[in-house]
DNA sequence: TATTGTTATACTCTATAACTATA
DNA sequence: TATAGTTATAGAGTATAACAATA
């Protein structure tokens, strides 16, 4: 079985749903507000940095803007996001993260890191960067050439 | 940043619905009767082996025995896959692949494969061995604690 | 009584369309 | 006229419930 086969049935099976939504529900666990939708939205906006726009912050997370209009009205009604004028444009709205909205993200992402952290512990040093430049370069190959 | 940070980021990635819709239609693509919903299936029968039941099948690819029973007809309408009488259990079905099914596997596979070797290509053969072997790992880790 | 497969129904999530306000 | 944001509607996909047949 040649490295490309093994890694095409291993990302086979990282995208079947019950994965993604079992691994969205254990980092979100316990967190009000945060579920396998509103998370990857306020992950998002984390990556993104405060006072990007409705529209920006959709193209990111890769959903229209009305759904993340909505997604981000939630997050809102759960204290997590605060949506500002956008200083530069009246139409636009400026979305920034709340001090519990950046305390959920560090908790999401200590989860997600600890569990890699722990899949990873074999690995020396080296082994576990050069690992993580390889993913890097997948994904965003596999990203990239999708029309 | 730390290589489990590096690697919680893209998966993050790897993980959003436009990146999975999208890596899922450019598998599809063209390959009557298969889309990004009953691709996994007939994937998964592929891994599991001609024979299996429909409660099986629905289990290895993490969905209701209602939707893959559904998807199953699809494909089976499409002559993709075939169904018989189970051997050993008349209530059971007995889901297998037709000649066309395995050519429309074997059309995806190599697509998958031709996409990964291509961003591998980097990597000597060693390199790209360890690489899909920490991989499985990861997915195998992150899979078996879901729930 | 439990389980397999299937079908009917309801729910979740997203996209499209329509609207208001501003550029 | 075009664009940002939002809301209303429709569509896609899944789970739950209910059924008939077999164990």
């Amino acid at each position: 079985m040649t490295p490309e086969h093994r890694c095409a049935d291993a990302l086979g099976l990282l995208l079947l749903r019950d994965t993604r939504t079992g691994l969205h529900a254990s980092l979100t666990g316990g967190i009000d507000g945060l579920d396998a939708t509103t998370y990857p939205v306020l992950s998002g906006l984390a990556r993104l940095g405060d006072g990007v726009t409705t529209t920006e912050l959709a193209s990111a997370v890769g959903l229209d803007r009305s759904v993340t209009s909505r997604h981000v009205g939630a997050l809102v009604g759960h204290g997590l996001l605060r949506r500002r004028p956008h200083g530069d444009d009246a139409r636009a709205v400026a979305v920034e993260l709340t001090a519990a909205g950046r305390a959920a993200v560090e908790r999401t992402r200590s989860r997600l890191d600890a569990r890699l952290a722990d899949l990873l512990a074999g690995l020396d040093p080296a082994e576990a960067d050069r690992f993580a430049t390889v993913l890097e370069g997948v994904v965003a190959g596999l990203r990239s050439s999708r029309s």
